[in-house]
DNA sequence: CCCCCGTAGTTGAAGTCTCAACATTTCTTG
DNA sequence: CAAGAAATGTTGAGACTTCAACTACGGGGG
């Protein structure tokens, strides 16, 4: 089952260069089988619940999860680059996401009385409503995906993991790892 | 940081009704940030592997990987139905990514000659060698976005859950929890 | 005060994905 | 063997995403 072994099985070579990536090390068997199912859960679970919400929702997963963090703000408001921060997207789809969720009146959009180039994304109350109503199934479908079939300590071990991953992704604070290379 | 949780914290009522969903279970604090996490982590993920071989290889990762199951082929082919499976997509996904492979040489349909119905989907020399260049950058940044940040232990813990999550999402096998609520 | 630069957010075009409909071919069953 | 049912793969339209370019505003330094 090759994946990311173009050339050999064998054990990584010795390193007889600089610093980066002169022979690559490429993944052991395990390495390659834990990829694979990390790459099948993730596009088949992504798949699943955008299939779920547009069915019970009428809109994708990401859009879904838009409204979910507006309903957890203080005002149901947020800046627009500070809710792409918190959902891990670029202002641009962002964009383009709140357009059509204010097409569908789950959104308005307000202007910054203090910055007059900012805009607030509010949930409305039909977007509430709308969360409300969704809600069960969308919480079920999570369930069934995931957290039924684990056990606590793998719940924790996945919380664990999935946190130090979004942590080293994250665009902001560089610091660690050679950042003269960037 | 409500997430899944709209009416309230407290734990669960009793549950006084038939079967299914009646008063959902919610997501606990501990479950919200677990799923939070998840949610991240795939999402950064997923972009940050389309921005690398967007740039390395010029293409998403999910047509990379496609190439990569091909690579791994006896004949370096595969039925379009049987590649769509493997990469647990549809196949109407895939006749358009195939589609725009072929465009770009790295694939070549070819006719099935006991089916007159199929297809296979052929990777190209072109395709072998382009896997072979790029897949020294592509095997650094999942080391370096995951492998690397994770010791052996959360790895193998990674490897077993996202196998339990595959193995639930699967269309094949339905079975086990009420199938006939489906 | 003005210029330069950085930030906030939007836009349009091109690429990708979903969904339903479709044409073909194969399988199944009476 | 002749339907009807199922499977294979494609197609087109509409929805979503990406990328680069763009407008508009805010914040210093001269």
């Amino acid at each position: 089952m090759g994946g990311m072994n173009p050339a050999s099985d064998m054990a990584n070579d010795m390193v007889t260069d600089t610093a980066a990536a002169q022979e690559p090390r490429w993944l052991t068997d395990e390495e390659q089988r834990t990829w694979l199912a990390y790459v099948h859960a993730t596009t088949l679970l992504e798949d699943h619940l955008d299939r779920q919400l547009q069915r019970d929702a009428g809109m994708p997963h990401l859009y879904y999860h838009l409204l979910v963090v507006l309903s957890a703000q203080p005002q149901r408001r947020l800046r627009m680059t500070e809710l792409a921060m918190k959902t891990k997207i670029t202002r641009s789809r962002l964009s383009h996401a709140v357009a059509r969720l204010e097409k569908n009146g789950w959104v308005r959009r307000e202007d910054c009385p203090s910055d007059k180039r900012g805009q607030f994304a509010v949930l409305t109350d039909g977007g509430q409503e709308m969360l409300d109503k969704s809600a069960p199934e969308h919480v079920a479908a999570v369930r069934q995906a995931l957290f039924d079939r684990l056990s606590p300590g793998q719940q924790k071990a996945l919380g664990e993991i999935m946190e130090i991953v979004a942590e080293g992704l994250q665009p902001k604070e560089v610091g660690a790892d050679l950042p003269w290379l960037r």
